[in-house]
DNA sequence: GTCTATACTTTGATAGAC
DNA sequence: GTCTATCAAAGTATAGAC
């Protein structure tokens, strides 16, 4: 039997080998180079590069995952939970060597819609959608549809323009964030802001 | 004694298939039987990929700041030719087919700053911004910078969510786009608005 | 017996030659 | 325009080490 420590040897260099190089232009050998095992061994754990990538990219999932339920955590109120999802993602998206996401990276790099890698990817982007639409709606937006797709422009711009953006980018998007937020809720504040 | 409407073709041909199926998975001879030119014909107006994919970028480019210069001639307000800025790359961005904007995902697939691929990408987008800023900046908005970077978060990820996002979508970033102009002017229009 | 390391095969791509 | 050289990458198989 194997050891289980070995996959995810494997998996942690060939992550770490894709943030920074992008998924194509990391060959199977300088993974196999870098992490110190044979060639044997990885493609017993992944049948295919497809299949490596695509482990990758679940586990970027994973993380997202994390990221929004740390978010979720972070207060009570829903409105506050989505500021906090920006500034968890602004401050991923803007750190120096930081590459556009590696979920829209890998899209980008995998066009072909039938692909696995593709599949997989888009996948979690409709996840995203689904869960960014859950938080927008218990906010008590008027039009939390709207609302989720506002965050969603954020979200996706802060990690398409990246370390290119900065620190004070990241924080422009915070509060911007917080003020679609506010104006996303005519009901209740906007009144107490008219009555001032 | 070439036809000077060959390099022209061929570089139609290329831009074809790279936004479809992506720059790297295109290779040199699909291009050259999808054009119908030989191998030496091909070559002789682009030294290398490399040359070409560059061409293609800058062609990109061209495309943009025919973009840029449409909406500034579309109104005389700075504010409304930003509006119409974010309305037509929506209208692109959705558009079925449409494939997270070619700079973005060519830079996606060049993860090698040092590549000249990559560099002429990132050219562009220290472009696009000095640009937009210019632009927010002739609005007359208390933070032209901020309300600049709020407006390339909105454009880019309008190219990165896509035909995902749908015509809806594209509407949504242009009411976005407005309601950021408008509340990024408190001298004039918040007084007037008060004041109802 | 599983790990590492290496040699080999095949495929496909860039590029050049004629 | 076809043919060919070169090279890199994905897999496969094999030889050796703990």
């Amino acid at each position: 039997m194997p050891t289980p420590a070995a996959r995810d040897r494997i998996l942690d260099t060939a992550s770490r080998l894709f943030d920074r190089y992008g998924v194509r232009a990391v060959g199977m050998q300088q993974i196999i180079d870098d992490c110190g095992c044979g060639k044997n061994t990885l493609y017993r754990r992944f049948a295919s590069k497809d299949d490596l990538v695509v482990a990758y990219l679940r586990r970027c999932g994973d993380d997202w995952q994390r990221l929004f339920d740390a978010a979720q955590v972070s207060a009570s109120d829903p409105a506050d939970q989505l500021v906090e999802l920006v500034r968890a993602v602004g401050a991923r998206a803007v750190a120096p060597g930081a590459r556009g996401g590696p979920l829209r990276t890998t899209l980008a790099e995998y066009a072909d819609s039938g692909h696995p890698v593709h599949r997989v990817a888009e996948a979690h982007f409709v996840r995203v959608r689904t869960q960014v639409r859950g938080l927008a709606a218990a906010t008590g937006a008027a039009d939390p549809d709207e609302l989720a797709d506002r965050l969603l422009l954020i979200l996706d711009g802060l990690y398409a323009n990246g370390p290119a953006f900065g620190e004070a980018g990241a924080r422009t998007a915070v509060a911007f964030a917080e003020d679609v937020l506010r104006s996303a809720r005519p009901p209740a504040r906007a009144l107490i802001r008219r009555s001032c």
